[in-house]
DNA sequence: GTAGCCGATCAATCATAGCA
DNA sequence: TTGCTATGATTGATCGGCTA
């Protein structure tokens, strides 16, 4: 009888959409750091405080919009290059990164 | 190794070619029969059965940290591996951070490496 | 040298939101 | 209402670094 479905409990069940300027700031940031979209963990909270959610979500928002972006690449360019012109710097960055990009991760 | 990819997809348009950074390859590749030729082989993730959660919480509840012989004993009763029980446990200790993580502190103070 | 832990992340999946 | 895609959250499993 009552199979105790626990699933049925959870709080995903009620989640709501963030914000649209809250999805907006969250995607600056993922765009202008396309090289590298890792938030340090103060990055994160800074970004949950602008976004009024919590550093949780922020890492669920990044860790979901990473995985859908690389299995999907294509369908995101139009966002990307929507994004990229917003904010066009990284580029300094990205050289950078390619530079000394040798040992840190990707054995 | 680490080196940037790009797919040189001009449509014709001005846009940027599409950019491959290392984040966006693929990782965590199943290892599985290299006759395989299918589509992808795509990483299993098994569901635990009502059951399995039920004990596993169970014996956390007991103990957050399981010793040896518990763990074989365990693994055992739930048709589990000792190591599909020693990651269930440390998916659980640090789910149980994050549920009793204080509105503060988080391991580390504010003075970092000035 | 090795095994377990931690922290972060990956990747699959769940369950709902949102829209036509 | 129905069907589908978008999206936030959950979770089994992996990676790298560290320590006993």
């Amino acid at each position: 009888v009552m199979i105790l479905r626990s699933r049925f409990l959870d709080a995903r069940r009620k989640r709501r959409n963030f914000n649209k300027q809250a999805t907006e700031v969250l995607n600056e940031y993922f765009y202008s750091h396309l090289s590298n979209p890792y938030p340090s963990e103060e990055a994160k909270e800074e970004l949950a405080k602008k976004c009024g959610i919590t550093v949780s979500q922020v890492s669920n928002w990044f860790g979901n919009k990473r995985i859908r972006y690389k299995k999907n690449i294509g369908k995101f360019q139009e966002e990307a290059n929507l994004y990229a012109v917003k904010t066009a710097v990284d580029a300094a960055n990205v050289s950078a990164q390619a530079s000394q990009a040798n040992s840190p991760a990707t054995p | 190794p680490a080196q940037v990819q790009r797919k040189t997809a001009c449509q014709g348009k001005e846009k940027p070619p599409i950019v491959v950074y290392p984040w966006m390859k693929k990782v965590h590749i199943a290892h599985v029969n290299p006759n395989h030729m299918g589509p992808e082989p795509k990483r299993l993730r098994t569901a635990y059965t009502r059951q399995q959660v039920l004990e596993l919480e169970k014996e956390f509840h007991f103990s957050r940290y399981l010793t040896r012989r518990r763990r074989v004993e365990v693994a055992h009763t739930l048709c589990l591996s000792e190591r599909q029980v020693k990651v269930w446990f440390q998916n659980r200790r640090m789910r149980w951070k994050k549920d009793n993580k204080l509105p503060n502190t988080k391991g580390r103070s504010k003075n970092k490496k000035a």
